[in-house]
DNA sequence: TGTACATCAGTGAACGCGCGTTCACTGATGTAC
DNA sequence: TGTACATCAGTGAACGCGCGTTCACTGATGTAC
C-alpha cells in the first residue's frame, strides 16, 4: 500500500523514473521550450526567465543545466547543425546533382520534420548574435564545399576549374535556401503554397542546369 | 559684442539655427545612431535609452521625435524601401535584363552609398519584429513583379508563361539578394573579397542567362 | 531488508540594474503688438 | 526697435517592472553498510 502510494506521486504512468532520467527530460524541455520561443522571435530578444518559465522551472534551476542563456545558444546551434549535416549526407547518399527532383524531396522532408531548426537557422544567420551568426556562416561554406567537391566529380563537369565548380554550387546553395525560407513561410497569409514553392524551385534548378549545360560553350 | 557672443553660443560655425533646424537634426541623429546600433544587433534588441543616448539627448526627450521605438522602425523601414526602390528604379532605367554587368553595378554602388540601409534590411527580413518583416517581404514581392514586366518586355522570353518569368525573375532576384550579402560581408575575417563577390554574382547571372536560352528546347 | 548519510534538481527570497513611461519643469526661440 | 507672452525641445526626478544572478534551503533519489 505504501509503495503503491509512493510509485503514484513519483510516476502517475509507469515505474518510477530516475534522477537523471528527470534532469534529462527538464533539459530537454528546456532546448524545445526555446525552440518554440524562437519560433516567431530572435534568440537576442528572449529571456531566460521567460525560458525557465516554458519548462516549468524556477530561474535559477535553469542553471544546474547551463551556465549561461549563450550555452544553450551553441547547443542549438549545434542541434540544427547535426540536422542540417544530416540533411547534407542523406541528399549525397541518394541523389547526383543532376537530379533536382531528388534532392529536393529530401530537402522538403527535413525541413518539415525539423521546422524549429530550420527557423532558429534562417533567423539567426544573419540577425543573430555574432557567435552564433559566425557558426553558421562556417557550416553554409562547409556545405558550399562539399557540394562543389560533389560538382567535380560530374563527368560533364570535369574539366571545369574550381572557380566556376564553386561559383555553380553558390548558385544551387543559395537556391536551395530560398527554397527551404519559401517552405517555411508557406502558412503565412499572402505566402505561395508549399506546392507552389517546391515546384518553382525544381524549375529553377533545372534552369541552372540548363546554364551548366552551356556554360564553356560560351565563354566570356 | 553681445550679439557676436549670442551667435557664437547658439552656432559655434555658421548664424543662428531656428528651432525648427535644430529639431530636424536631433531627429536625423536619432535615425543615424539607430542605424549605428543596428550594424550589428537587431532592431529587436535596442532600447529607446540607448538610442536617445547616441543622439545625446535624455530619454524622454525621444518622444517629442517619436510616439515610440517601433515608430523608428517604421520610419527605418521606409528610408530603407525608398532606397531599395531608388536603385530598382536606376537599374530598370539605365540597363536591359541581359546587360548583368551594369545591374551589377549599380547595385554595388548603393550598397557601399547606403550600407547602413542594406544591413538592416537584410538582418530584419527574417530575423525581425513581425511588422517589419512583413514590410520588407511585401517590397521584395514588388521588386519581383517588376522584373517579372520586365523579363516579359524582352523578345527572346515573349512567348514564355507567367509561371516560367515569375521563377526566373524569383531566381535573379535571389540571386542578386546574396550578392548584397556578401557584399556586407565583404570586410570581415574569413568572408570573400568585394571582388570576388562582385564577379561570382556576374558569372551566375551569365549562368543563369545561358539557362534561359536553352529553357524551352527542353520542356518537361 | 533497514538505516544513516550524500547527492543534487528544483525552490524562493533578495539584490542591483536598465528598462519604458509619467510628470512638472526650464529656458531659448518665435510671435504679436 | 522693445516688450510681453506663447511655444516647445530638452531636462531630471520618479515609478513600477522584468531582468540575470547570489544564496541558503528542501526533500526526494541514490548509495554504503
Amino acid at each position: 500500500m505504501t509503495t503503491d502510494k509512493l510509485l503514484l506521486v513519483r510516476n502517475s504512468e509507469a515505474g518510477p523514473e530516475s534522477r537523471a532520467a528527470r534532469k534529462e527530460r527538464t533539459r530537454k524541455a528546456l532546448i524545445d521550450g526555446t525552440l518554440e520561443l524562437l519560433a516567431d522571435r530572435s534568440f537576442a530578444s528572449i529571456s531566460l526567465r521567460e525560458v525557465a518559465r516554458t519548462a516549468d522551472i524556477v530561474p535559477t534551476a535553469f542553471y544546474r543545466h547551463f551556465a549561461s542563456l549563450e550555452e544553450l545558444g551553441v547547443v542549438l546551434v549545434e542541434e540544427s547543425m547535426r540536422v542540417l549535416r544530416q540533411m547534407l549526407r542523406e541528399v549525397r547518399r541518394t541523389t547526383t546533382p543532376q537530379s533536382a527532383k531528388e534532392s529536393l524531396d529530401v530537402l522538403v522532408r527535413h525541413v518539415s520534420a525539423h521546422e524549429a531548426q530550420f527557423r532558429f537557422f534562417s533567423r539567426e544567420r544573419y540577425g543573430g548574435v555574432p557567435e552564433i551568426r559566425r557558426a553558421i556562416a562556417a557550416e553554409m561554406r562547409v556545405f558550399s564545399t562539399e557540394l562543389t567537391i560533389d560538382l567535380s566529380r560530374v563527368p560533364m563537369l570535369a574539366q571545369w576549374n574550381s572557380d566556376d565548380l564553386e561559383m555553380t554550387a553558390d548558385l544551387i546553395v543559395s537556391t536551395m535556401l530560398s527554397a527551404v525560407i519559401g517552405l517555411l513561410e508557406a502558412d503565412a497569409p499572402g505566402a505561395r503554397s508549399r506546392d507552389e514553392v517546391i515546384t518553382q524551385a525544381e524549375r529553377q534548378l533545372r534552369l541552372i542546369l540548363l546554364g551548366i549545360g552551356q556554360w564553356r560553350q560560351h565563354p566570356s
